[in-house]
RNA sequence: GCGCCUGUGGUGAAAUUGGUAGACACGUCAGACUUAGGAUCUGAUGCCGUGAGGUAUGGGGGUUCGAGUCCCUCCAGGCGCACCA
C-alpha cells in the first residue's frame, strides 16, 4: 500500500461532496465559530499559488474548530460585480455575465482540488439579483437615514423633523413647503446622498472612482490618468462615522499596521477654526448683490492644529478654488489671480503631486485683520493649500511650518519669530517642545498651555472655536458603468429623487448586448431607453461601485436563501460577528472601512446586534514570484549562463519558471517555447549547465513566474501543497514562492503514511497498549498543535508533525492508541490523507466528525530537569536534578561539580542564581 | 518628510514570561541498501580553530547574574500615507 495521493484525494473529495460533509446548519444549540475569507473577484487568470495561502489558513482554523465541537460557518462566494470583471469582459470581447460565470466555474474547480471545507450551499454572488436585491435594500436604508450627532447614531430620516433636530422647522413652520425643497434639504443629511462636487473622473475607464481607488493620481485599476471633474454623484456619508470608526479600532483584534493605516486614512486632527476678518475694499467689492455668508467682511475661516502660533501669522493662503478668491481679489491683482487659477486647474492631480517642492502662488491684493493685533495680513492663493482639506484656507505661520516658511522666503514675506530661544533665520521650527514668546497673553507658555488659552480667548471673542478635523472624505458611490447594482432610485419631472419601495426590489440590471458609455458622461444604462424611461419619471443610470456588494456579504452567508430579509435577526444574532477574517492588506482603507460603516448603520437602525463586523482580522502575506532570467548576447542567438554574463553585452529575458529546475534551465524545453522561437539557440554554459538569474517580483503572466496550484497538486497532492504553503513561514509574512522545499513536506507525509501502512503488508497498526513515554510524546504534540493553531502559527505546527513523525518512527510505534489521536490532529492540515488512514485503521464514519484529542497535562509533568549550569553567564555543563530538590541541595551539588570548579578557577562564589526549571548561573 | 513593520547559517525559518540561539526543513558533504534512483535509511553541517576553546542574532552603546527578546542611537530593507495646515 503506497501513498497514492492523487487517487486518495479524488476519492475523498467525491465522498465529501456526495455526503454534504461541509453543510452547516443554523443550529442554535451549538457554540458557533465564524471563519471568513475575503471572497475573490473571479478574474480570468485563475488562481496562482499565492492566492490560496489565506484560504488554507482559514480552512485549517475552521476544521480545527469543528473538531473542537463548534458549529463552524466557513463559506465562500464571489465578488462578481465591479470594474475588474467588466474590464476583463471588455478586453476579451465578451459579456461580463458570461465571463463571470465561466471564471467562477474555473475558480470553484481550482478551489475544489485544494480540499477546502466550504459549504457551497451558502455561496453568494454579488451579481445575483437575489443577492443584490438586498444590496439595493441596504442602500435604501442608508438613503432613508441620517446621522444624529446628539445620539451619535444613524437614525431613520423621519426623526430629523423631531424637536431639536436640524429640520424641525420644516414641519412646524412651513407646512406647505414644496416637497422638492424639503427633498433638496434632506439630501444634505441622508447617509447615501447625491451631490454635485468635484470627483475623481477617469476618462479611460469612463467612470468616477472613490478616493481609495486612486493611487498616486492614477487609477488603481489600469493606471490611467484621473482628473477632477464637477459632477452630480452619489456619496456615502462615511465622514459622519469618522470618530466611531476611529475609536472602535482600539478594541478590534486587527494587525497594528492595518489599524494605523485606517487611522491615517481617517486623519483626525485637533485644533481650532478661526475666523479672520477681511479688510473690506469698497472700491473693489460691490456689496449689494452678495449674500451674507459670501460677504468678504464675514471673514475667512481657517483650520489650524497650532492655535498657539496665532501671533506668528504673517500671511494667509487660500486654495486657488476657494470660493472667496474672486470676491476679495483687488482690481489690480485680478488678472494675475485668474492666470494663476487657470494654471492650477490645467494641471492634473498627478502633475501637482510630482512637483510638491516647487513654490508657486499669487497675491490677491486683499488683507485680513489679525484678531488680536489688528495687523493687516496679506492674503495669497497657492496650490499647496488644498480645497478639500479643512476650510481650504490657512493662517500661515512661517516660523513654525516648513511649507509656510519656504513660501515666505520665496515671496519675501516677513517671518516673525514666536518661539523662545529659537533661531528662525535658516528654517522653520515645527518642534512642539518649545516655549511661546512675543505672543501677548500666551507668551512664556508651553505649546499645550498656549493652545488652550488661545482657544479660550478665540471662543470668548466669538471668532472661532475648538475644532476636530478629519482628512477622510465622503465616499463616492456612483459609477458610470454597466456591471454593477442599479440604484433603486427614479427621478420625477422636477429631478427629485424618489426611492423605490421594498416591493419593487430587486431592480434588475437590464441585459445589454453592448455596454459602451451613454451620452453626456452618463453610464451605459442611459442607452437602455426603454428601461430608463418609465411613466413620468426616469431611472438613475449610474450603478453602484464594486465595494457595495462586499460591504455586507458576511451577513448573507448566515442566511443566504432568505427572500424576506437580508438576514434573519435571530440567525445574525447566533452567528454574530466574524470571529476570524482572513484576507489581504490591500483592502485596509476601502472594503474594511466601508463594511465597518455599513455594519454600524445596520446596527444603529436595529437590524443587527453588533456594530463591528469582524472581531479578529489576519492579513496573510503576499506570495511573490521568483522570476528567472536568461541572458541573450545582443544581436545574436547565443544565450550566456548567469555566471558569465558580465563578459558580454546581454539583454535580460524572463524565462518561464516552469522550465527551470531551481536555477538550471531545461535547454530542450527552452527551445520549444513561444512556438520554437529559440529553436536554434546556442548556449554558453558553466560547468555544463545553463544557470538562470533570479529576481523576486509580483506573480504575473508577463513575468513568466506564475506557478499554478493545479500543477503542484498533480505532482505532490493537495495535502502536501496545503502543508507546504503553511510551512513557508509565518502567515502574515510576504515571501517568494519556491517550489524546491516542497520535497521536505512531501517526504514527511510519506513517512507519516508508513507509520500506518507498509508497502507490502498493508496496514501495520497494532492494538498494543501505549507506554508512558509514547503517551507523553502524544500529549506534547497535542499541546503544541493546539497552541499553534490558536495562534495561527501554522508553520511551527507543520514542524511539530514532522517531529512527532520522526519520533514515532524511531520508536517503531505503530499503536492505534497513539496514531489515531495524531491522525485527528492532522485533519485540519491534510484532510485527505487523514480521512484515508482513518478508514484504513477501520473506522466507518468520516474523520471530520471526530473529536480533537483532549490534552492531558498530567502526562507532561516532568519530575527532573537537566539544569544547564553557567558560570559568569556562560553555559559550561548540564546536571540533572529532581524538580522537588531544594535550592540548598542543588547549590551544594553544583559547587562540588568538577567542571564547575574548573570554571570558577578557585574564586569565591558571589551569587547563586536559581529558578526552578531554568538555567543555573554561578557568579564569582 | 511622517507613520508602521522587519533585519538571526548557503536558503526558508525556530526560540510563551529575558534563561543552553539556529528547532523543523531545503541544500551540501560522507556513508548504507540497491542493476539503478530524483526511493529509503544513517551521520555531519553557523563561523574561526587539529584541539581545548573562542566567537556569533544589521552596527554602536546601555540595563541585567543572564539580552535575538527590554531601553537609547545609528544603518539597511519593506509597506502605507504624503503640500493634511
Amino acid at each position: 500500500m503506497q501513498y497514492n495521493f492523487n487517487e486518495i484525494e479524488k476519492k475523498w473529495q467525491a465522498y465529501w461532496n456526495e455526503n454534504n460533509s461541509y453543510k452547516v446548519e443554523n443550529d442554535f444549540s451549538k457554540p458557533k465559530c465564524y471563519v471568513l475569507d475575503m471572497f475573490p473577484y473571479p478574474s480570468g487568470a485563475g488562481l496562482h499559488v499565492g492566492h490560496p495561502l489565506g484560504y488554507i489558513a482559514s480552512d485549517i482554523y475552521a476544521r480545527y474548530k469543528r473538531l473542537k465541537g463548534f458549529n463552524v460557518l466557513h463559506p465562500m462566494g464571489f465578488d462578481a460585480f465591479g470594474l475588474p470583471a467588466e474590464q476583463y469582459a471588455i478586453e476579451t470581447g465578451q459579456h461580463p455575465a458570461t465571463t463571470t460565470k465561466v471564471n467562477i466555474e474555473r475558480y470553484k474547480e481550482q478551489l475544489g482540488k485544494i480540499g477546502f471545507c466550504y459549504d457551497w450551499s451558502r455561496e453568494v454572488k454579488t451579481s445575483d439579483p437575489n443577492y443584490y436585491k438586498w444590496t439595493q435594500w441596504i442602500f435604501l436604508q442608508l438613503y432613508n437615514s441620517w446621522y444624529n450627532p446628539k445620539t451619535n447614531k444613524a437614525e431613520k430620516i423621519e426623526t430629523i423633523f423631531d424637536a431639536g433636530c436640524p429640520m424641525s422647522d420644516v414641519r412646524n413652520t412651513e407646512p406647505d413647503t414644496p416637497i422638492s425643497n424639503i427633498e433638496h434639504r434632506l439630501m444634505e443629511y441622508r447617509l447615501a446622498y447625491k451631490k454635485e462636487s468635484y470627483v475623481n473622473w477617469c476618462e479611460a475607464l469612463g467612470t468616477v472612482l472613490a478616493n481609495d481607488e486612486v493611487v498616486n493620481g492614477v487609477s488603481e485599476r489600469g493606471g490611467h490618468p484621473v482628473e477632477r471633474k464637477l459632477m452630480s454623484q452619489w456619496f456615502l456619508r462615511i465622514t459622519a462615522f469618522a470618530e466611531r470608526l476611529l475609536m472602535s479600532l482600539d478594541n478590534l483584534d486587527f494587525p497594528e499596521s492595518l489599524k494605523e493605516m485606517q487611522r491615517n486614512w481617517i486623519g483626525k486632527s485637533v485644533g481650532a477654526e478661526i475666523k479672520f476678518d477681511v479688510r473690506c475694499q469698497m472700491s473693489d467689492v460691490n456689496n449689494t448683490d452678495k449674500t451674507d455668508n459670501q460677504h468678504p467682511s464675514s471673514g475667512i475661516n481657517v483650520f489650524t492644529t497650532r492655535p498657539d502660533t496665532i501671533f506668528g501669522v504673517s500671511f494667509m493662503v487660500l486654495a486657488p478654488e476657494h470660493e472667496l478668491v474672486n470676491l476679495i481679489t483687488t482690481a489690480d491683482q485680478k488678472q494675475a489671480i485668474e492666470e494663476y487659477q487657470k494654471f492650477t486647474s490645467s494641471r492634473s492631480e498627478r502633475e501637482r503631486l510630482a512637483e510638491t517642492k516647487t513654490i508657486s502662488g499669487c497675491f490677491t491684493g486683499a488683507y485680513a485683520i489679525h484678531p488680536f493685533t489688528g495687523k493687516e495680513i496679506p492674503i495669497w492663493i497657492s496650490e499647496y493649500v488644498l480645497a478639500s482639506y479643512g476650510t481650504g484656507a490657512i493662517m500661515a505661520v512661517p516660523c513654525g511650518d516648513e511649507r509656510d516658511y519656504a513660501f515666505a522666503k520665496h515671496f519675501n514675506i516677513e517671518i516673525p519669530c514666536i518661539f523662545k530661544d529659537i533661531d528662525n533665520s535658516e528654517k522653520a521650527c515645527s518642534d512642539k517642545n518649545v516655549i511661546i514668546s512675543n505672543s501677548d497673553f500666551i507668551s512664556d507658555l508651553t505649546v499645550k498651555e498656549a493652545s488652550k488659552l488661545a482657544i479660550e480667548k478665540i471662543e470668548e471673542q466669538k471668532i472661532g472655536s475648538r475644532k476636530v478635523n478629519y482628512r477622510m472624505r465622503d465616499a463616492g458611490f456612483s459609477r458610470q458603468r454597466y456591471w454593477g447594482e442599479p440604484f433603486p432610485i427614479v427621478y420625477d419631472e422636477n429631478g427629485t429623487a424618489i426611492a423605490l419601495t421594498d416591493k419593487e426590489l430587486p431592480l434588475e440590471l437590464p441585459f445589454l448586448e453592448t455596454y459602451s458609455a451613454g451620452p453626456n458622461g452618463k453610464g451605459p444604462l442611459a442607452n437602455a431607453t426603454d428601461w430608463v424611461n418609465i411613466s413620468q419619471s426616469i431611472r438613475e443610470t449610474d450603478t453602484m461601485p464594486g465595494y457595495a456588494g462586499s460591504s455586507w456579504y458576511y451577513l448573507r452567508y448566515m442566511d443566504p436563501h432568505n427572500s424576506e430579509t437580508f438576514c434573519d435577526k435571530m440567525i445574525s444574532d447566533y452567528w454574530n460577528q466574524v470571529d476570524v477574517y482572513v484576507g489581504g492588506a490591500e483592502h485596509a482603507v476601502g472594503h474594511l472601512l466601508y463594511s465597518r460603516m455599513w455594519c454600524k448603520t445596520l446596527h444603529d437602525l436595529g437590524f443587527i446586534s453588533y456594530d463591528e463586523p469582524y472581531k479578529k482580522l489576519i492579513n496573510q502575506g503576499m506570495i511573490g514570484g521568483s522570476s528567472r532570467f536568461v541572458y541573450r548576447i545582443k544581436n545574436t542567438n547565443q544565450f550566456v549562463s548567469n555566471g558569465l554574463k558580465n563578459n558580454y553585452d546581454v539583454a535580460e529575458i524572463h524565462v518561464d519558471v516552469n522550465i527551470v529546475d531551481g536555477y538550471e534551465l531545461d535547454l530542450e524545453a527552452f527551445k520549444k517555447i513561444k512556438n520554437n522561437e529559440y529553436s536554434n539557440a546556442e548556449f554558453i554554459l558553466e560547468n555544463g549547465k545553463y544557470i538562470c538569474g533570479e529576481a523576486f517580483e509580483k506573480m504575473s503572466k508577463s513575468k513568466y513566474n506564475v506557478v499554478n496550484p493545479d500543477d503542484i497538486i498533480l505532482q505532490y497532492g493537495a495535502d502536501t501543497f496545503r502543508m507546504y504553503e503553511m510551512f513557508l513561514g509565518p502567515l502574515e509574512m510576504s515571501k517568494p514562492w519556491d517550489t524546491k522545499g516542497i520535497e521536505g513536506v512531501h517526504r514527511f507525509l510519506k513517512k507519516f503514511w508508513r507509520l500506518f501502512c507498509d508497502e507490502a503488508i498493508g496496514c501495520i497498526v497494532t492494538s498494543e497498549v501505549a507506554t508512558t513515554e509514547e503517551l507523553k510524546t502524544l500529549h506534547k504534540h497535542i499541546k503544541k498543535i493546539q497552541q499553534d493553531i490558536e495562534n495561527f502559527a501554522f508553520n511551527t505546527s507543520v514542524s511539530q508533525f514532522m517531529i512527532i513523525t520522526n519520533e514515532l518512527s524511531s520508536m517503531h510505534c505503530h499503536k492505534k492508541e497513539i496514531l489515531e489521536q495524531v491522525l485527528i490532529t492532522l485533519v485540519p492540515f491534510a484532510p485527505h490523507v487523514a480521512e484515508e488512514l482513518w478508514s484504513v485503521i477501520g473506522n466507518q464514519t468520516s474523520i471530520l466528525d471526530a473529536t480533537f484529542p483532549l490534552l492531558n497535562d498530567s502526562l507532561l509533568v516532568e519530575n527532573s530537569f537537566k539544569y544547564p549550569i553557567a558560570i559568569q553567564g556562560k553555559a559550561r555543563t548540564e546536571i540533572e536534578f529532581a524538580l522537588d530538590l531544594s535550592q540548598e541541595d542543588i547549590e551544594h551539588a553544583v559547587l562540588k561539580n568538577e567542571i564547575v570548579q574548573k570554571w570558577m578557577e578557585g574564586k569565591p562564589m558571589k551569587k547563586f542564581i536559581f529558578k526552578k526549571g531554568m538555567m543555573i548561573n554561578v557568579v564569582v
